[in-house]
RNA sequence: GGGGGGAUACCAAAGCGGCCAACUGGGGCAGACUGUAAAUCUGUUGUCUUACGACUUCGCAGGUUCGAAUCCUGCUCCCCCCA
């Protein structure tokens, strides 16, 4: 196996990057790596608390794979010890622990999702409960005395619960420890993260070097801004875009993002070429429109193919921009000659979640049925053969009535 | 170990015996507008009902009262202060 020049891999690292510590000491490792011809370990821990993977996870998964793709070894950690603990990163409260079984269930999740953007046969696949559920009490104590609670309660989130008069379980100290012992026991070189991480990371430098190991590289990215263009990514502000949504939600999610933030998901969640940002950084100014809408193709195209990506701009056209019912739309059988109350129609099929919220919308003329707004809750259709007519239900649910 | 505070709809947060299905903000949904499923503006936001109205909801279980989210008792959980 040959490894591309530390020049060439370096232009690749650093792709979306905010912070290398320390960067020179990633090129020393690099370059020793080309001599031995050794790929470096390259470590990425995941809590698999969450299952559903987004974009947001996807950076730091893409980073991942493009190491795999520069030749080197790619570890994968399901933190299924530290998700029984529960990473205070961010967080606000005290997670619930959980249990070993939903560890085991949403591990599998993940795996799965995460093979769409890894490269499956060239990853290592562990989890940190095999070394971490091994180690005594007295470990514990001796690994926690690398740290000290002054050091702890310099973390932001921590110090900010401590004044806020929110609780900070004692368990919660451990967390950067047991990441940090991941990096010592599977000695890895380079420790991927988002910015948040920082911390954690450097833990796990201060414990290698304690080992006598040669201390890992901590390599951040940024956290992915989310479709609202200002908090983070997250299931729980509910601003994702996840990576197993279908292509239809994908692409109209996609350009649903503010204008802005169009460059850094090509950087960070794309598979374009380097060398082609730039053009694209140009694109966004002259025409924002369709570098969004390319965008969106090309995020739907990697996850779902460029068939399914060609159908979603159809549809998105289709529906949002000429607001047509879809060809796709689901059908909905009637008997020739029976009549039915068009409120009754939309509560069975379950297009809205109420009887109360179907008249609401009738009201405020978000339901129509063949391009005409029904607005009387009473509304019946009687059906004759082979009649079909096209339902549309606010703006993004639709159904063929046929007979 | 001692003292104090709190639990309200998706979230945050008012209400503190009838006018409360419950102020307000966020979010959601809909309409208008737009290159857009963005921004903005407007409306709407327990269930059933065309409507009148009925029913369920304010941590859990009881009680007082003509009437309780609001008062009392017990329980569960959370937080703070002192030690």
């Amino acid at each position: 196996m040959s490894f591309p020049s530390v020049e060439e891999q370096l232009t690749v690292i650093k792709r979306g990057t905010v912070e290398i510590v320390p960067e020179h000491e990633l090129i020393d490792k690099l370059k020793k790596s080309i001599k031995a011809n050794k790929p470096l370990r390259i470590k990425l821990g995941v809590d698999p608390t969450r299952p559903d993977l987004h974009l947001g996870h996807s950076v730091i998964l893409r980073k991942l794979r493009q190491f795999q793709d520069l030749g080197h070894e790619a570890i994968l950690i399901i933190g299924g010890f530290t998700a029984m603990i529960g990473d205070p990163t961010g967080q606000n409260k005290t997670r619930p622990p959980l249990t070993p079984e939903e560890v085991e269930e949403n591990a599998q999740t993940y795996i799965e999702q995460a093979r769409k953007i890894l490269d499956e046969e060239k990853t290592t696949l562990v989890n940190n409960n095999d070394w971490l559920g091994e180690m005594t009490f007295m470990d514990v104590v001796k690994l926690s005395s690398n740290l000290t609670v002054a050091r702890m309660i310099e973390r932001d989130d921590f110090s900010k619960r401590y004044k806020n008069n929110e609780t900070i379980s004692l368990h919660e100290f451990l967390y950067p420890l047991a990441q940090g012992q991941d990096s010592v026991y599977l000695k890895s070189d380079v420790e991927l993260g988002g910015t948040d991480q920082k911390f954690n990371l450097l833990v796990g430098r201060d414990l290698q070097r304690s080992d006598g190991q040669d201390p890992q590289i901590c390599l951040m990215m940024p956290l992915l801004a989310g479709t609202d263009g200002s908090m983070k990514m997250s299931k729980s502000y509910d601003n994702y875009i996840g990576i197993d949504e279908p292509e239809n939600d994908l692409y109209g999610k996609v350009l649903s993002i503010p204008d802005d933030l169009i460059y850094s998901y090509f950087e960070l969640v794309t598979d374009v070429p380097v060398d082609e940002l730039n053009l694209i950084k140009q694109k966004i100014k002259k025409d924002p429109r369709n570098t969004k809408h390319d965008l969106a193709f090309t995020l739907t195209r990697m996850y779902h193919g460029k068939e399914a990506a060609k159908n979603a701009r159809n549809h998105f056209e289709q529906t949002v921009i000429n607001k047509n019912i879809p060809d796709d739309a689901p059908v909905i059988e009637f008997e020739a000659g029976s009549t039915h109350r068009l409120l009754d129609i939309i509560s069975d099929a379950n297009l809205t979640s109420s009887n109360g919220e179907t008249k609401r919308m009738m009201k405020q003329g978000g339901i129509s049925l063949e391009e005409e707004k029904i607005q009387d809750p009473n509304f019946e259709i009687k059906f004759e053969k082979g009649q079909e007519l096209a339902l549309k239900v606010g703006k993004r649910k639709f159904a063929k009535l046929k007979s």
